[in-house]
DNA sequence: GTTAGCATGTAAGGAGTTACATGATTTT
DNA sequence: AAAATCATGTAACTCCTTACATGCTAAC
Protein backbone atom coordinates (compact mmCIF):
# COMPACT_ATOMS: atom_id res chain seq x y z
CA UNK A 1 0.00 0.00 0.00
CA UNK A 2 2.84 2.11 -0.09
CA UNK A 3 4.29 4.27 -2.71
CA UNK A 4 7.88 2.85 -3.24
CA UNK A 5 8.41 2.32 -6.97
CA UNK A 6 11.24 2.53 -9.04
CA UNK A 7 10.00 3.47 -12.13
CA UNK A 8 7.83 6.82 -10.52
CA UNK A 9 10.19 7.53 -7.57
CA UNK A 10 13.25 8.75 -9.58
CA UNK A 11 10.83 10.28 -12.25
CA UNK A 12 9.55 12.77 -9.52
CA UNK A 13 12.69 13.25 -8.27
CA UNK A 14 14.15 13.87 -11.77
CA UNK A 15 11.30 16.72 -12.48
CA UNK A 16 11.46 18.25 -8.89
CA UNK A 17 14.93 18.84 -9.49
CA UNK A 18 14.57 21.03 -12.83
CA UNK A 19 11.67 22.64 -10.89
CA UNK A 20 9.52 22.79 -7.70
CA UNK A 21 5.98 21.42 -8.15
CA UNK A 22 2.66 20.25 -6.20
CA UNK A 23 1.30 16.95 -7.08
CA UNK A 24 -1.23 17.78 -9.86
CA UNK A 25 1.00 19.75 -11.82
CA UNK A 26 3.81 16.62 -11.27
CA UNK A 27 0.85 14.09 -12.14
CA UNK A 28 0.84 16.19 -16.07
CA UNK A 29 4.34 16.33 -16.30
CA UNK A 30 4.87 12.46 -15.65
CA UNK A 31 2.57 11.45 -18.37
CA UNK A 32 5.38 12.69 -21.05
CA UNK A 33 8.09 11.28 -18.72
CA UNK A 34 6.49 7.82 -18.36
CA UNK A 35 6.63 6.96 -21.49
CA UNK A 36 3.64 5.27 -23.54
CA UNK A 37 1.57 8.39 -22.43
CA UNK A 38 -0.38 6.08 -19.86
CA UNK A 39 -2.47 8.53 -17.43
CA UNK A 40 -0.79 7.71 -13.99
CA UNK A 41 -3.38 7.79 -11.26
CA UNK A 42 -3.16 9.84 -8.04
CA UNK A 43 -3.88 6.43 -6.19
CA UNK A 44 -0.03 6.03 -7.07
CA UNK A 45 1.62 9.76 -6.93
CA UNK A 46 0.51 10.69 -3.68
CA UNK A 47 1.31 7.95 -1.35
CA UNK A 48 4.93 7.64 -3.33
CA UNK A 49 5.20 11.54 -2.43
CA UNK A 50 4.32 10.71 0.99
CA UNK A 51 6.79 7.84 1.13
CA UNK A 52 9.48 10.70 0.04
CA UNK A 53 8.71 13.25 2.41
CA UNK A 54 9.36 10.66 5.06
CA UNK A 55 12.64 9.31 3.70
CA UNK A 56 13.25 13.24 4.07
CA UNK A 57 14.03 13.02 -0.02
CA UNK A 58 11.63 16.30 -0.60
CA UNK A 59 9.95 18.53 1.21
CA UNK A 60 6.52 20.32 0.93
CA UNK A 61 5.45 23.51 1.50
CA UNK A 62 1.89 24.69 1.65
CA UNK A 63 1.97 27.59 -0.51
CA UNK A 64 -1.54 29.73 -0.86
CA UNK A 65 -0.92 31.53 -3.87
CA UNK A 66 -2.19 35.72 -4.18
CA UNK A 67 -5.98 34.98 -5.47
CA UNK A 68 -5.67 37.14 -8.31
CA UNK A 69 -3.06 35.09 -10.14
CA UNK A 70 -3.90 32.99 -13.36
CA UNK A 71 -3.33 29.79 -11.62
CA UNK A 72 -4.77 30.63 -8.29
CA UNK A 73 -6.42 27.98 -6.78
CA UNK A 74 -6.90 26.37 -3.54
CA UNK A 75 -3.70 26.12 -1.32
CA UNK A 76 -1.26 23.82 -2.63
CA UNK A 77 1.51 21.49 -1.67
CA UNK A 78 4.84 22.63 -3.53
CA UNK A 79 7.60 20.09 -3.13
CA UNK A 80 10.80 20.06 -3.49
CA UNK A 81 14.47 18.63 -3.44
CA UNK A 82 15.98 18.38 -0.12
CA UNK A 83 19.88 18.17 -0.10
CA UNK A 84 19.59 14.59 0.63
CA UNK A 85 17.00 14.22 -2.40
CA UNK A 86 19.65 16.03 -4.50
CA UNK A 87 22.24 13.48 -3.71
CA UNK A 88 20.34 10.48 -3.46
CA UNK A 89 18.99 12.00 -7.49
CA UNK A 90 22.73 12.29 -8.96
CA UNK A 91 23.64 8.90 -7.21
CA UNK A 92 20.56 7.59 -9.23
CA UNK A 93 21.41 9.02 -12.49
CA UNK A 94 25.34 8.28 -12.35
CA UNK A 95 24.04 4.22 -11.99
CA UNK A 96 24.21 2.53 -15.32
CA UNK A 97 23.71 -1.06 -14.16
CA UNK A 98 21.41 -3.42 -16.26
CA UNK A 99 18.42 -2.15 -14.43
CA UNK A 100 18.46 1.06 -15.95
CA UNK A 101 18.23 -0.16 -19.90
CA UNK A 102 15.76 -2.75 -19.11
CA UNK A 103 11.72 -1.85 -20.89
CA UNK A 104 10.36 0.08 -17.78
CA UNK A 105 13.33 1.91 -16.68
CA UNK A 106 15.10 3.38 -19.97
CA UNK A 107 12.39 5.77 -20.98
CA UNK A 108 12.92 7.66 -17.57
CA UNK A 109 16.43 7.48 -17.17
CA UNK A 110 16.76 9.04 -20.99
CA UNK A 111 14.58 11.58 -20.13
CA UNK A 112 16.69 13.08 -17.89
CA UNK A 113 20.06 12.43 -19.68
CA UNK A 114 20.42 16.26 -20.00
CA UNK A 115 21.21 15.67 -16.31
CA UNK A 116 23.17 12.75 -16.77
CA UNK A 117 27.42 12.77 -17.64
CA UNK A 118 28.35 11.52 -20.92
CA UNK A 119 29.87 8.49 -20.47
CA UNK A 120 26.57 7.10 -18.50
CA UNK A 121 24.30 8.10 -21.30
CA UNK A 122 26.43 6.22 -23.67
CA UNK A 123 26.53 3.22 -21.69
CA UNK A 124 23.30 2.81 -21.45
CA UNK A 125 22.58 3.35 -24.88
CA UNK A 126 24.68 0.64 -25.46
CA UNK A 127 23.43 -1.61 -23.05
CA UNK A 128 20.04 -0.86 -24.19
CA UNK A 129 20.60 -1.49 -27.57
CA UNK A 130 22.49 -5.34 -26.57
CA UNK A 131 19.22 -6.19 -24.83
CA UNK A 132 17.29 -5.20 -27.78
CA UNK A 133 19.52 -7.37 -29.95
CA UNK A 134 19.07 -10.01 -27.99
CA UNK A 135 15.56 -9.76 -28.24
CA UNK A 136 15.29 -10.01 -31.85
CA UNK A 137 17.83 -12.95 -32.04
CA UNK A 138 15.08 -14.55 -29.93
CA UNK A 139 11.92 -13.22 -31.51
CA UNK A 140 13.88 -14.28 -34.97
CA UNK A 141 14.29 -18.13 -33.93
CA UNK A 142 10.88 -18.54 -32.55
CA UNK A 143 9.87 -16.93 -35.56
CA UNK A 144 12.11 -19.33 -38.29
CA UNK A 145 10.30 -22.29 -35.55
CA UNK A 146 7.01 -21.99 -35.52
CA UNK A 147 6.02 -20.17 -39.08
CA UNK A 148 4.75 -23.32 -40.61
CA UNK A 149 1.94 -23.89 -37.89
CA UNK A 150 0.81 -19.83 -37.93
CA UNK A 151 -2.23 -18.21 -39.01
CA UNK A 152 -1.96 -14.96 -41.02
CA UNK A 153 -2.84 -12.94 -38.32
CA UNK A 154 -0.15 -14.68 -35.86
CA UNK A 155 2.46 -13.95 -38.40
CA UNK A 156 1.44 -10.47 -39.16
CA UNK A 157 1.76 -9.72 -35.42
CA UNK A 158 4.86 -11.05 -34.80
CA UNK A 159 6.19 -9.88 -38.15
CA UNK A 160 5.35 -5.80 -36.85
CA UNK A 161 6.54 -6.51 -33.44
CA UNK A 162 9.98 -7.35 -34.97
CA UNK A 163 10.00 -4.67 -37.48
CA UNK A 164 8.87 -2.27 -34.50
CA UNK A 165 12.26 -3.55 -32.35
CA UNK A 166 14.27 -3.22 -35.26
CA UNK A 167 13.30 0.44 -35.67
CA UNK A 168 13.98 1.20 -32.53
CA UNK A 169 17.71 -0.72 -32.63
CA UNK A 170 18.19 1.94 -35.56
CA UNK A 171 16.91 4.62 -33.39
CA UNK A 172 19.69 3.65 -30.66
CA UNK A 173 22.00 3.41 -33.13
CA UNK A 174 21.69 7.42 -34.47
CA UNK A 175 21.58 8.26 -30.87
CA UNK A 176 24.80 6.30 -29.87
CA UNK A 177 26.82 8.31 -33.09
CA UNK A 178 25.08 11.48 -31.83
CA UNK A 179 26.71 11.18 -28.43
CA UNK A 180 30.33 9.83 -29.55
CA UNK A 181 30.26 13.02 -31.63
CA UNK A 182 30.25 11.60 -34.64
CA UNK A 183 27.72 13.43 -36.36
CA UNK A 184 27.33 11.68 -39.75
CA UNK A 185 26.85 13.63 -43.18
CA UNK A 186 24.07 15.84 -41.72
CA UNK A 187 25.77 19.71 -40.73
CA UNK A 188 23.31 21.52 -38.89
CA UNK A 189 20.05 20.55 -39.39
CA UNK A 190 17.33 20.55 -36.99
CA UNK A 191 19.23 20.30 -33.64
CA UNK A 192 17.81 17.35 -32.34
CA UNK A 193 19.63 14.36 -32.53
CA UNK A 194 19.41 12.79 -36.20
CA UNK A 195 18.23 9.06 -36.10
CA UNK A 196 19.41 7.28 -39.33
CA UNK A 197 17.86 7.84 -42.92
CA UNK A 198 18.36 4.32 -44.51
CA UNK A 199 14.77 3.45 -45.46
CA UNK A 200 16.18 -0.55 -45.74
CA UNK A 201 14.58 -2.78 -42.99
CA UNK A 202 16.66 -5.38 -43.30
CA UNK A 203 20.53 -4.74 -42.44
CA UNK A 204 21.98 -7.35 -40.05
CA UNK A 205 22.09 -5.57 -36.55
CA UNK A 206 25.46 -5.62 -34.77
CA UNK A 207 27.03 -8.51 -32.11
CA UNK A 208 26.26 -7.60 -28.55
CA UNK A 209 28.56 -5.26 -27.12
CA UNK A 210 27.91 -4.99 -23.52
CA UNK A 211 27.55 -7.94 -20.88
CA UNK A 212 24.66 -9.05 -19.36
CA UNK A 213 23.98 -10.43 -15.82
CA UNK A 214 25.57 -8.03 -13.22
CA UNK A 215 22.75 -7.41 -11.39
CA UNK A 216 22.89 -3.88 -9.66
CA UNK B 1 -3.90 -13.98 -5.12
CA UNK B 2 -6.25 -16.10 -7.46
CA UNK B 3 -5.67 -16.04 -11.47
CA UNK B 4 -8.54 -14.58 -12.66
CA UNK B 5 -6.57 -12.24 -15.44
CA UNK B 6 -8.48 -9.93 -18.47
CA UNK B 7 -5.00 -10.44 -20.60
CA UNK B 8 -4.04 -14.06 -19.48
CA UNK B 9 -7.15 -15.39 -19.90
CA UNK B 10 -8.54 -15.36 -23.27
CA UNK B 11 -5.67 -15.49 -24.19
CA UNK B 12 -5.16 -19.53 -22.65
CA UNK B 13 -8.04 -20.04 -23.81
CA UNK B 14 -7.40 -18.95 -27.30
CA UNK B 15 -4.42 -20.91 -27.44
CA UNK B 16 -5.60 -23.92 -26.17
CA UNK B 17 -8.63 -23.87 -28.71
CA UNK B 18 -6.31 -24.20 -31.57
CA UNK B 19 -4.73 -27.33 -29.56
CA UNK B 20 -4.46 -28.68 -26.53
CA UNK B 21 -1.22 -28.54 -24.11
CA UNK B 22 0.43 -28.45 -21.06
CA UNK B 23 1.28 -25.38 -18.88
CA UNK B 24 5.05 -25.46 -19.80
CA UNK B 25 4.56 -25.39 -23.21
CA UNK B 26 1.50 -22.77 -22.80
CA UNK B 27 3.94 -21.03 -21.69
CA UNK B 28 6.33 -20.36 -24.37
CA UNK B 29 3.50 -19.74 -26.98
CA UNK B 30 1.91 -17.23 -24.91
CA UNK B 31 4.78 -15.17 -24.84
CA UNK B 32 4.56 -14.70 -28.46
CA UNK B 33 0.78 -13.56 -28.26
CA UNK B 34 0.99 -11.03 -25.05
CA UNK B 35 2.55 -8.66 -27.17
CA UNK B 36 6.29 -7.15 -26.65
CA UNK B 37 7.85 -10.17 -25.89
CA UNK B 38 8.19 -10.26 -22.14
CA UNK B 39 8.77 -13.89 -20.49
CA UNK B 40 5.40 -14.55 -18.42
CA UNK B 41 6.09 -16.04 -15.07
CA UNK B 42 4.74 -19.37 -13.72
CA UNK B 43 3.57 -17.98 -11.01
CA UNK B 44 0.91 -15.96 -12.53
CA UNK B 45 0.51 -19.10 -15.68
CA UNK B 46 -0.71 -21.74 -13.02
CA UNK B 47 -2.67 -19.90 -10.88
CA UNK B 48 -4.51 -18.99 -13.79
CA UNK B 49 -5.18 -22.23 -15.28
CA UNK B 50 -6.32 -23.43 -12.25
CA UNK B 51 -8.72 -21.11 -11.92
CA UNK B 52 -9.95 -21.99 -15.10
CA UNK B 53 -10.49 -25.46 -14.02
CA UNK B 54 -12.65 -24.45 -11.39
CA UNK B 55 -14.94 -22.54 -13.05
CA UNK B 56 -15.15 -25.74 -16.05
CA UNK B 57 -13.78 -23.42 -19.24
CA UNK B 58 -10.90 -26.34 -19.48
CA UNK B 59 -9.97 -29.46 -17.89
CA UNK B 60 -6.68 -30.88 -17.26
CA UNK B 61 -5.95 -34.87 -18.33
CA UNK B 62 -2.69 -36.01 -16.69
CA UNK B 63 -0.77 -37.69 -19.66
CA UNK B 64 2.30 -39.64 -19.15
CA UNK B 65 3.93 -39.81 -22.55
CA UNK B 66 6.23 -42.83 -23.73
CA UNK B 67 9.82 -42.92 -22.60
CA UNK B 68 11.07 -42.82 -25.88
CA UNK B 69 9.92 -39.49 -27.66
CA UNK B 70 11.39 -36.45 -28.17
CA UNK B 71 9.44 -34.50 -25.57
CA UNK B 72 9.19 -37.56 -23.16
CA UNK B 73 9.34 -35.93 -20.06
CA UNK B 74 7.27 -36.75 -16.58
CA UNK B 75 3.94 -37.05 -16.21
CA UNK B 76 2.33 -34.04 -17.86
CA UNK B 77 -0.83 -32.10 -17.31
CA UNK B 78 -2.95 -31.58 -21.27
CA UNK B 79 -5.15 -28.96 -20.93
CA UNK B 80 -8.20 -28.71 -23.43
CA UNK B 81 -11.50 -26.33 -23.70
CA UNK B 82 -14.93 -27.40 -22.00
CA UNK B 83 -17.84 -27.43 -23.99
CA UNK B 84 -18.55 -24.74 -21.58
CA UNK B 85 -14.97 -23.16 -22.67
CA UNK B 86 -15.89 -23.18 -26.54
CA UNK B 87 -19.11 -21.25 -26.04
CA UNK B 88 -17.51 -18.59 -23.65
CA UNK B 89 -14.34 -18.29 -26.11
CA UNK B 90 -16.73 -17.43 -29.04
CA UNK B 91 -18.60 -14.83 -26.18
CA UNK B 92 -15.30 -13.00 -25.45
CA UNK B 93 -14.34 -13.31 -29.42
CA UNK B 94 -17.49 -11.52 -30.72
CA UNK B 95 -17.28 -8.77 -28.13
CA UNK B 96 -16.03 -5.30 -30.09
CA UNK B 97 -16.55 -2.97 -27.17
CA UNK B 98 -13.70 -0.30 -26.14
CA UNK B 99 -11.99 -2.92 -24.37
CA UNK B 100 -10.69 -4.73 -27.12
CA UNK B 101 -8.75 -2.06 -28.68
CA UNK B 102 -6.80 -0.60 -25.37
CA UNK B 103 -3.02 -1.15 -25.66
CA UNK B 104 -3.59 -4.61 -23.08
CA UNK B 105 -5.83 -5.95 -24.90
CA UNK B 106 -5.30 -5.33 -28.51
CA UNK B 107 -2.80 -7.44 -29.31
CA UNK B 108 -4.25 -10.44 -27.52
CA UNK B 109 -7.51 -9.94 -29.55
CA UNK B 110 -5.67 -9.56 -32.82
CA UNK B 111 -3.94 -12.85 -32.40
CA UNK B 112 -6.93 -14.58 -32.58
CA UNK B 113 -8.45 -13.02 -35.57
CA UNK B 114 -8.36 -15.90 -37.27
CA UNK B 115 -10.92 -17.35 -35.10
CA UNK B 116 -13.04 -14.09 -35.11
CA UNK B 117 -15.74 -12.87 -37.70
CA UNK B 118 -15.21 -10.75 -40.42
CA UNK B 119 -17.35 -7.62 -39.31
CA UNK B 120 -16.11 -7.85 -35.20
CA UNK B 121 -12.48 -7.76 -37.10
CA UNK B 122 -12.90 -4.48 -38.43
CA UNK B 123 -14.59 -3.02 -35.70
CA UNK B 124 -11.88 -3.86 -33.01
CA UNK B 125 -9.30 -2.02 -35.99
CA UNK B 126 -11.06 0.70 -36.49
CA UNK B 127 -11.74 1.43 -32.78
CA UNK B 128 -8.37 0.92 -32.28
CA UNK B 129 -7.47 3.21 -34.90
CA UNK B 130 -9.37 6.03 -33.67
CA UNK B 131 -7.68 5.37 -29.87
CA UNK B 132 -4.73 5.94 -31.52
CA UNK B 133 -5.32 9.09 -33.63
CA UNK B 134 -6.78 10.73 -29.65
CA UNK B 135 -3.66 9.59 -28.43
CA UNK B 136 -1.63 11.36 -31.18
CA UNK B 137 -4.17 14.70 -30.84
CA UNK B 138 -3.13 14.60 -27.02
CA UNK B 139 0.35 14.15 -27.61
CA UNK B 140 0.73 17.24 -30.56
CA UNK B 141 -1.43 19.03 -28.53
CA UNK B 142 1.32 18.66 -25.23
CA UNK B 143 4.18 18.80 -27.47
CA UNK B 144 3.33 22.23 -29.09
CA UNK B 145 2.49 23.76 -25.34
CA UNK B 146 5.52 22.98 -23.48
CA UNK B 147 8.18 22.54 -26.60
CA UNK B 148 10.01 25.47 -25.52
CA UNK B 149 10.52 24.44 -21.80
CA UNK B 150 11.69 20.81 -22.60
CA UNK B 151 15.52 19.99 -23.09
CA UNK B 152 16.62 18.13 -26.54
CA UNK B 153 16.66 14.61 -24.71
CA UNK B 154 13.09 15.07 -23.33
CA UNK B 155 11.92 16.53 -26.69
CA UNK B 156 13.51 13.31 -28.54
CA UNK B 157 11.97 11.10 -26.63
CA UNK B 158 8.62 12.75 -27.53
CA UNK B 159 9.32 12.71 -30.90
CA UNK B 160 10.21 9.50 -31.37
CA UNK B 161 6.84 8.73 -29.16
CA UNK B 162 4.75 10.24 -31.86
CA UNK B 163 6.52 9.09 -34.52
CA UNK B 164 5.66 5.63 -33.06
CA UNK B 165 1.98 5.86 -32.89
CA UNK B 166 1.75 6.97 -36.25
CA UNK B 167 3.50 4.19 -37.67
CA UNK B 168 1.07 2.10 -36.02
CA UNK B 169 -1.44 3.91 -37.08
CA UNK B 170 -0.06 3.72 -40.65
CA UNK B 171 0.09 -0.20 -39.76
CA UNK B 172 -3.87 -0.18 -39.16
CA UNK B 173 -4.63 1.78 -42.18
CA UNK B 174 -3.25 -1.21 -43.91
CA UNK B 175 -4.74 -4.39 -42.37
CA UNK B 176 -8.13 -1.93 -42.74
CA UNK B 177 -7.55 -1.89 -46.15
CA UNK B 178 -6.70 -5.15 -46.31
CA UNK B 179 -9.62 -7.03 -44.24
CA UNK B 180 -12.55 -4.04 -46.48
CA UNK B 181 -10.78 -5.96 -49.60
CA UNK B 182 -9.45 -3.19 -51.06
CA UNK B 183 -6.04 -4.65 -51.96
CA UNK B 184 -4.00 -1.57 -52.97
CA UNK B 185 -1.86 -2.17 -56.21
CA UNK B 186 -0.08 -4.80 -54.88
CA UNK B 187 -1.51 -7.75 -56.81
CA UNK B 188 0.60 -11.15 -55.37
CA UNK B 189 2.96 -10.52 -53.29
CA UNK B 190 4.01 -12.36 -49.64
CA UNK B 191 0.67 -12.84 -48.66
CA UNK B 192 0.89 -10.74 -45.91
CA UNK B 193 -1.11 -7.55 -45.21
CA UNK B 194 0.40 -5.30 -46.56
CA UNK B 195 1.26 -2.08 -44.86
CA UNK B 196 1.05 0.97 -46.55
CA UNK B 197 4.11 2.00 -48.35
CA UNK B 198 4.18 5.42 -48.18
CA UNK B 199 7.67 7.15 -46.73
CA UNK B 200 5.91 10.39 -46.09
CA UNK B 201 5.14 10.62 -42.26
CA UNK B 202 2.87 13.93 -41.25
CA UNK B 203 -0.12 13.35 -43.48
CA UNK B 204 -3.47 14.29 -41.94
CA UNK B 205 -5.25 11.15 -39.86
CA UNK B 206 -8.38 11.02 -40.53
CA UNK B 207 -11.41 11.95 -37.82
CA UNK B 208 -12.97 9.61 -35.28
CA UNK B 209 -15.12 7.42 -36.76
CA UNK B 210 -16.03 5.43 -33.85
CA UNK B 211 -18.06 6.28 -30.32
CA UNK B 212 -15.95 6.02 -27.13
CA UNK B 213 -18.14 5.73 -23.69
CA UNK B 214 -19.67 2.62 -23.85
CA UNK B 215 -17.79 0.65 -21.65
CA UNK B 216 -19.68 -3.00 -22.09
C1' DG C 1 27.66 -37.55 -11.76
C1' DT C 2 26.40 -33.13 -12.36
C1' DT C 3 24.57 -29.50 -15.03
C1' DA C 4 20.82 -27.97 -17.97
C1' DG C 5 16.24 -28.15 -19.28
C1' DC C 6 11.49 -29.99 -18.56
C1' DA C 7 7.45 -29.75 -15.61
C1' DT C 8 4.30 -28.26 -11.78
C1' DG C 9 3.14 -25.74 -8.32
C1' DT C 10 2.75 -22.15 -3.70
C1' DA C 11 3.49 -17.83 -0.70
C1' DA C 12 4.61 -13.34 -0.26
C1' DG C 13 4.93 -9.09 -2.01
C1' DG C 14 5.44 -5.05 -5.37
C1' DA C 15 3.53 -1.59 -8.35
C1' DG C 16 0.06 0.03 -9.87
C1' DT C 17 -5.34 0.81 -10.61
C1' DT C 18 -10.24 2.05 -9.55
C1' DA C 19 -13.48 3.84 -6.63
C1' DC C 20 -14.29 6.65 -3.03
C1' DA C 21 -14.20 11.01 -0.24
C1' DT C 22 -13.71 16.01 0.06
C1' DG C 23 -13.67 20.60 -1.11
C1' DA C 24 -12.22 25.06 -3.61
C1' DT C 25 -12.36 27.77 -7.95
C1' DT C 26 -13.53 28.85 -12.67
C1' DT C 27 -16.33 28.70 -16.57
C1' DT C 28 -20.75 28.24 -18.93
C1' DA D 1 -26.98 27.24 -10.63
C1' DA D 2 -24.55 23.66 -12.79
C1' DA D 3 -20.63 21.69 -14.77
C1' DA D 4 -15.83 21.45 -15.42
C1' DT D 5 -11.36 21.68 -13.63
C1' DC D 6 -8.14 22.17 -9.88
C1' DA D 7 -6.34 19.94 -5.82
C1' DT D 8 -5.40 16.36 -2.22
C1' DG D 9 -5.84 12.25 -0.37
C1' DT D 10 -7.32 6.91 1.34
C1' DA D 11 -8.88 1.86 0.98
C1' DA D 12 -9.51 -1.97 -1.44
C1' DC D 13 -8.29 -4.54 -5.05
C1' DT D 14 -5.86 -6.56 -9.38
C1' DC D 15 -2.48 -8.43 -11.93
C1' DC D 16 1.72 -9.93 -12.07
C1' DT D 17 6.51 -10.96 -10.23
C1' DT D 18 10.13 -13.09 -7.35
C1' DA D 19 11.55 -16.52 -4.59
C1' DC D 20 10.79 -20.82 -3.00
C1' DA D 21 9.83 -25.94 -3.19
C1' DT D 22 9.88 -30.31 -5.72
C1' DG D 23 11.23 -33.81 -8.79
C1' DC D 24 12.00 -35.95 -13.42
C1' DT D 25 14.90 -36.61 -17.71
C1' DA D 26 18.57 -35.63 -21.14
C1' DA D 27 23.02 -34.49 -22.27
C1' DC D 28 27.85 -33.64 -21.37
Amino acid sequence: MRGRSDVLEPAILGLLHESPMHGYELRKRLNLVLGSFRALSYGSLYPCLKSLVERHWIEGTESVVAPHTVASKRARIVYQLTADGKEHLQQVLASSGPAAWEDENFDVRFAFFGQTDAETRLRILEGRRTRLTERLETIRQSFARTRERMDEYTLELQRHGLEQVEREVRWLDGLIDNERGLRRTRPAGTGRPTAADTPAVDDDVAPARTTEKERG
